[in-house]
DNA sequence: TCTTTGTATTACCGGTCGGTAACTTATCGA
DNA sequence: TCGATAAGTTACCGACCGGTAATACAAAGA
């Protein structure tokens, strides 16, 4: 008895070591690329023709397969955009983490922080954070997503204010100038042409000093 | 025969001089007070729920009436809506108009186009045009809202421009910094509420100053 | 007073869309 | 080889919405 469960057990690790969750890994991982591709192409939609106006049978049409075969991977349409705005948040985060890794001065985070968030305004999954109208969303889900974003806007709010505890920035109101700043940025999101004459770095830099050129203690 | 045709004229007459066009006019009137009242009524909706979410059932329920009667003042939804962005740009224009009027430096002119449109945007005309997605409207219908859009935006730039002609600004990238004026003073669209801390007048001024800070020539 | 005109109503239509049920097919593990 | 599971498909439903007759009714004009 022992000797049938020990070769059952031998043979699995034997496969297990030669490709550890093979088969099971391998499936997820597909699952996850087309519920990407899913994202993909519904977000670049939504951006294109608005998300009431884009039925699930488009996306799904533009994927070789049929409206139920999304709900193999969402349970919603809402849940789709839920998903769409929480990528773009999540780029938004992880700039802002690299940011907080090393040491600086406010001025110099809070430019860092705005090339970053430009960068994330040309991408379909940023720019469905400010040309996506949140409205679309069950009060739940809203209230989720503006918590996001009030988490990014905090960061803004929390570099400038420190910039003006360490010298770096001068005073200034701080709900109206972060407003100012990340309203131009979020604007981005609307003209930017991927094939346009600016890239997103130059776009970036330019916007790091201008829009803290009436801030900055030492003009650089 | 002439006599009859007197006696009629004077009649006429005696009653055009006592009311002019009293029933007629004041038919008019009406209805234009009406009309006007849809259209309030629906741009309210439209910015709280968003359009594609907004039924003409609802828009008539707020006035009292039923959705067949709006079809006597528009032939369609989608003109209500292009009623709505015409009359946030006629607001832009006036101002634009008014600041054409006298001469000014480009500095001074921009700064008061810079306040101007921020009042603009704390109006529900004119943050109809920044958050509600012209996409819901036909082809031919949303090139006319773009044509007027770009129109204000050419007043920014002709501003900017002359007063790197005239002197009051420092040469900058004109393209990009209008993007980023117009994109701040947009977004005081989506976050201005008329409850909250900061007056138009107020949220104007300051941004008349601090989106110029660095441009500026002379500081002030 | 009769007619016309404008404004409103009720009832209804066609079409679309999100979502579901039932069924088929392919793949993997035992 | 056989059964379970996942991933598609076709067919369909209920709800809603923009828009349109057909009609009622009040007020102004002749």
């Amino acid at each position: 008895m022992s000797g049938d469960a020990d070769k059952r057990a031998d043979a699995a690790e034997m496969k297990l070591a030669a490709s550890p969750w093979k088969p099971f890994e391998a499936r997820r991982r597909e699952r996850d690329v087309k519920r990407g591709a899913v994202l993909r192409v519904a977000v670049s939609l939504f951006l294109e023709q608005g998300y009431d106006r884009t039925s699930l049978n488009e996306v799904a049409e533009r994927l070789n397969i049929t409206k139920p075969a999304l709900y193999n991977y969402f349970r919603s349409k809402e849940e789709i955009l839920v998903e769409c705005y929480r990528l773009g948040q999540e780029k938004a985060m992880a700039g802002i983490e690299r940011i907080l890794a090393k040491p600086d001065t406010g001025l110099v985070r809070l430019r860092a922080l705005i090339r970053h968030y430009c960068e994330v305004m040309t991408l379909d999954f940023g720019q469905c954070l400010v040309r996506v109208d949140d409205h679309v969303l069950s009060a739940l889900a809203r209230d989720q997503v503006r918590e996001g974003k009030r988490l990014i806007d905090r960061y803004f709010r929390d570099f400038l204010t420190s910039g003006m505890e360490d010298g770096s920035i001068k005073p200034c109101d701080v709900r109206l100038t972060v407003f100012a700043i990340t309203g131009a940025i979020n604007w981005v999101g609307h003209w930017y042409r991927a094939d346009g004459e600016m890239t997103a770095r130059e776009i970036g830099d330019t916007y790091a000093m201008q829009l803290t050129g009436s801030l900055a203690v030492e003009e650089t």
